[in-house]
DNA sequence: GCCGTTTTCGGCCCGACTGTTTTCAGTCG
């Protein structure tokens, strides 16, 4: 049984305690349930380790829940839940992702109708048999069968590639407002999460009215769910929701705050101000007599609850805090801060650009080195390099270096190689080949599904080569398309310090791999990072923020980025 | 049910909007 597992029943426990109007205990239910769900260690593997102690050192795992996991584990079943659903039999996946529609809802509408899934919701609904109940209404119906049809075209969470240009753009076009005084995007766009589930903007504005009607006219919008004084929230032709928020001058801090997230985060500030006898919320930081002592910036928000600013991808109420707190916080490495790219790939292999047309978008994107690394030939369908043809591409390199700098270009082109990791962890192209590159990368593209000892003995095995400098993409993953392969994170990051191998954070936009947390790991084991574009195209140097957002959210700092370094530099820590 | 630089017991974040209500419950973030 795996972490989403575990955390879905416990999330559902939490929702059929919630039914029946339990105090507290959902939230710890909820709150652990996204805890598991963030863990990216599986609690299979933590209580193979340490068993029930070790369990619960998970944060929002106490005894109780500690229990339950070990069940789970052991026998696959948790005799609590399995009572609960047989009381209530509510396939509560079917109704993930239909708005306005919580646990009390769903509860009367078991208990009056029957209802247990979707189909008997959209069978009432078609009946009229909604707006009968009590509390319920014409209204409520309506938005209930909207809710059907939305959800049944869309689902999910969105990449923060696709959603973060099109809130750009959005902001922008408000912005022409004479009433909007200041907009920001806010919420886990800000923290630049990999995965965005709605979009938050914050309008500083005295005519919020304007600023509303001009919102939910957009034309991207297909749905108004709500249009208030102070906010707003709509539907999205993409499928996504977006709200506005809307608040006077003296709170933008608090407010920027309180939207920017994550819930956890805030929900930790707020608790430090209580203790303080104070009041925290979206329009400022209040005292004991109600008087506002911050809330104007985050800076003074920070500084006013004893702690140094805290970067947005920081919050996520992991530790971050604690460290504000004593002045630990690292400092991160900047947007600005990139001075190469080592993973781009030509029309020689599955790129559209030639050498020099990769070359030139890269020194307009500011880059003063980019690594040439097609694919090797095990990759046939991308016509893979053999040792042959690469010898023969470094050649061409070495022309367009010298036509470069004939044009005056602030470029230098490197010889390198994505080199396809085989079966048994051998390289796709000999030492002889690889030991003339400038930088060599080293990636699996082939069976995916192998037992984790093995994979990750394979990928220890491509390390353990003193040609190969960094692991590309190392985990594989597809956001929301494919998952990781099965390896033993912990292991790897601790062999890539013994052989001082670099790990890559690919930045493309449905790899982001590394993800955060692994990381996170690697600064911590003074792993080395390389923050690339995986460019095929020269467009795709845009994605390279996304690369750096992402070791941001993993504590990386310039240090712990080696083509944040000089060429000389960084060549030099290569193996 | 969890958690602790006030605490191992007694707390547990806060406000906007909607709909069905005549003062509030439910939902969301």
């Amino acid at each position: 049984m795996d972490n989403q597992e575990i955390a879905r029943i416990l999330r559902e426990i939490g929702e059929y305690l919630e039914m029946d109007g339990v105090p507290f205990k959902p939230r710890a239910y909820e709150k652990v349930a996204d805890a598991i769900g963030d863990l990216g260690t599986e609690l299979r593997d933590i209580y193979a380790r340490g068993g029930l102690e070790a369990l619960e050192k998970v944060p929002g795992v106490g005894v109780s829940i500690a229990e339950k996991i070990e069940e789970l584990l052991k026998t696959g079943r948790l005799k609590y839940y399995e009572g609960l659903k047989k009381k209530m039999p509510i396939d509560f996946s079917s109704f993930a992702g239909l708005e306005g529609l919580g646990p009390k809802s769903i509860k009367k509408l078991y208990k009056e109708l029957g209802i247990r899934n979707r189909i008997d919701l959209e069978k009432a609904v078609k009946a009229g048999k909604i707006r009968r109940l009590e509390g319920f209404g014409k209204k409520s119906e309506e938005k209930i069968l909207a809710a059907l049809e939305f959800s049944s075209k869309f689902s999910g969470r969105f990449l923060l590639g696709d959603i973060l240009p099109l809130s750009e753009s959005i902001k922008e076009r408000l912005a022409e407002l004479k009433e909007v005084k200041r907009i920001v995007v806010a919420g886990s766009l800000r923290r630049r999460k990999e995965t965005i589930g709605d979009v938050d903007i914050l309008v500083i504005s005295d005519k919020p009215k304007t600023v509303m009607g001009k919102f939910v006219s957009l034309k991207e919008v297909v749905r108004v769910l709500a249009k208030g004084e102070t906010k707003s929230s709509v539907k999205l032709k993409t499928g996504i929701d977006v709200d506005l928020r809307v608040v006077p001058e003296e709170s933008y801090g608090a407010a920027l705050n309180y939207f920017t997230g994550s819930k956890s985060h805030n929900v930790s500030l707020r608790e430090m101000a209580v203790k303080k006898g104070w009041k925290l919320n979206e329009y400022g930081l209040f005292n004991t007599k109600g008087k506002r002592i911050a809330g104007k910036t985050e800076e003074e928000l920070y500084k006013a609850l004893g702690l140094r600013y805290i970067e947005p991808e920081l919050r996520e109420d992991a530790g971050e805090i604690v460290a504000a707190k004593s002045g630990k916080l690292p400092k991160l490495i900047g947007y600005g801060d990139l001075r190469g790219d080592l993973q781009t790939q030509t029309d020689w292999t599955d790129g559209t650009a030639s050498i020099e047309e990769m070359a030139l978008a890269a020194a307009k994107s500011g880059l003063e080195y980019i690594v040439i690394t097609d694919h090797t030939k095990r990759l046939a369908m991308a016509h893979g390099l053999d040792a042959k043809r690469l010898a023969e591409q470094g050649k061409e390199i070495d022309s367009v270096n010298r036509k470069l700098r004939k044009r005056g270009a602030k470029i230098k082109v490197l010889k390198g190689s994505e080199c396809d990791i085989l079966k048994d962890g051998t390289l796709d192209l000999p030492d002889s080949a690889l030991s003339k590159l400038d930088v060599v990368g080293a990636s699996i593209h082939s069976y995916f599904d192998l037992p984790t000892t093995e994979q990750t003995a394979r990928l220890k095995k491509a390390m353990s080569n003193p040609n190969v400098d960094i692991i590309f993409h190392p985990t594989g993953r597809l956001i929301q398309r494919r998952a990781p392969y099965d390896l033993d994170i912990k292991e790897i990051i601790s062999f890539a310090n013994k052989t001082k191998t670099v790990m890559e954070v690919d930045a493309f936009p449905d790899r982001l791999d590394l993800k955060d947390e692994y990381i996170r790991l690697c600064v911590e084991a003074k792993v080395k990072l390389a923050i690339d574009s995986d460019a095929h195209a020269p467009l795709h140097f845009d994605y390279l923020p996304y690369g750096i957002a992402q070791a941001r959210r993993g504590w990386a700092k310039k240090a712990d980025v080696i083509n944040a370094w000089p060429l000389e530099k960084m060549l030099k820590s290569l193996k």
